[in-house]
DNA sequence: GTCTATAAGCGGATAGAC
DNA sequence: GTCTATCCGCTTATAGAC
């Protein structure tokens, strides 16, 4: 639809996205439109930036000015990179999806159910460890209804979440896993995985740790895989 | 602190929180500020549609005009029962919370650790599928740091939750539990059931179905009970 | 208690020089 | 690509009449 900043004015408040244009690997060589490697760094340190700010404060809580800070350079600047806020907003949540469902991808009809959800299970846990802002970021957009994200929500998400709906029905009938509906194993792993990312504020302040202590992270897997491993497998 | 709009001009913007006023049961009799039958139905009023718009849009992206036409007056006249936006909120977090925290009271050391636990459970979720916006609301707030809730939740949650733990560690003391850090239950009794009220629209796009409808409410109790049940109960 | 009018300030976005 | 200056709309909040 768009590609790169692009300066025509346009007459109502513009909502139009600005996909970062999957940037060819190798050197920017094309005479199109080159990125130099400085503006592809700054691009960078304004995506983790906004990143962070919009997870904590959320798209209407957070000022540009803030993430230009963040990021080092002015607000303007950053105007030049991205073309609106919602644009910023935009792309930052694209950036971030892929990163998000490749551990429900991995998920392999080859492995055994036990070990295919413990992996599972572990690597959701890992991701809210690692990357807690973007549990936070998903967890705010999809509370307010999804409004920027509906759309993938209901193409991409669905049909990864079908795919492997599909997998765990015919895991049940050649009974390595007991009947249920497979939704809610699916809802369970995240709601408790997730949990430790987007209520790290109430975890610490109830219990003293994170799942940055190793210890505490250790103990958060074992409760949640003997939970839910142990109510699904025969 | 404060206690009612007192229309006096502040310097800088304010952050003062109105606090409901803990208004006397019957008649408003008090000659020093009486409350009209009409004003508490509007203030109900526009508490009820704060909710709603706070627990979507969240404190910045809301309007306080859009709770005003919710509620069926101005934003003018609004702002003569609540100060500010801020004391609005605050107004609203606080008339939800005792609500919000009533099931975890309920738990009860006379009972049998399944039953009590199961009760919660279901309380739980029944407060997901009644009151949805209430969980978003304190979602919303926590996830983002609770900066207008922190004190309240350092304070009298964590009262609330030391002294179910307590009650936790004594039932596993006497081996009617597994032993299991305690908080662990909790936030898994926290995340699955809240997930439901949380990410409804997530839930209902892939599913198609949401806690209103009666089976799918069953459903989902009979798998939260299975695997959280079925994990800590010897 | 409710209305009209308006103050006051913030924050997103653009223009244009360098 | 980065800066300075500035515009403009939106939203909260207040003043004051009725």
């Amino acid at each position: 639809m768009l590609s790169q900043p692009v300066n025509r004015p346009l007459p109502m408040r513009h909502f139009a996205e600005e996909l970062p244009a999957a940037q060819p690997d190798g050197e920017p060589s094309t005479p199109v439109r080159a990125m130099t490697a400085a503006g592809e760094a700054n691009r960078e340190r304004i995506l983790d930036a906004a990143l962070a700010r919009f997870a904590r404060t959320g798209l209407s809580g957070t000022r540009i000015e803030a993430i230009a800070q963040d990021a080092g350079l002015s607000k303007t600047n950053l105007l030049y990179y991205f073309r609106s806020k919602n644009a910023l907003y935009l792309a930052v949540l694209t950036r971030t999806l892929d990163m998000w469902l490749e551990p429900l991808r991995a998920i392999d009809a080859d492995r055994d159910p036990r070990e295919a959800l413990g992996h599972y299970i572990t690597a959701k846990l890992e991701a809210a460890r690692d990357h807690p802002e973007a549990s936070r970021l998903f967890a705010l957009e999809v509370m307010q209804g999804a409004p920027m994200l509906s759309a993938v929500l209901a193409t991409d998400l669905k049909e990864l979440v079908d795919r492997k709906v599909a997998l765990l029905q015919l895991w049940q009938a050649e009974g390595r896993l007991k009947p249920h509906k497979p939704h809610h194993l699916l809802f369970q792993i995240w709601a408790t995985t997730q949990h430790y990312a987007d209520f790290a504020t109430q975890v610490e302040q109830l219990t003293g740790a994170s799942l940055a202590d190793p210890v505490f992270f250790q103990q958060t897997r074992e409760a949640i895989v003997a939970s839910i491993l142990g109510a699904v497998l025969p």
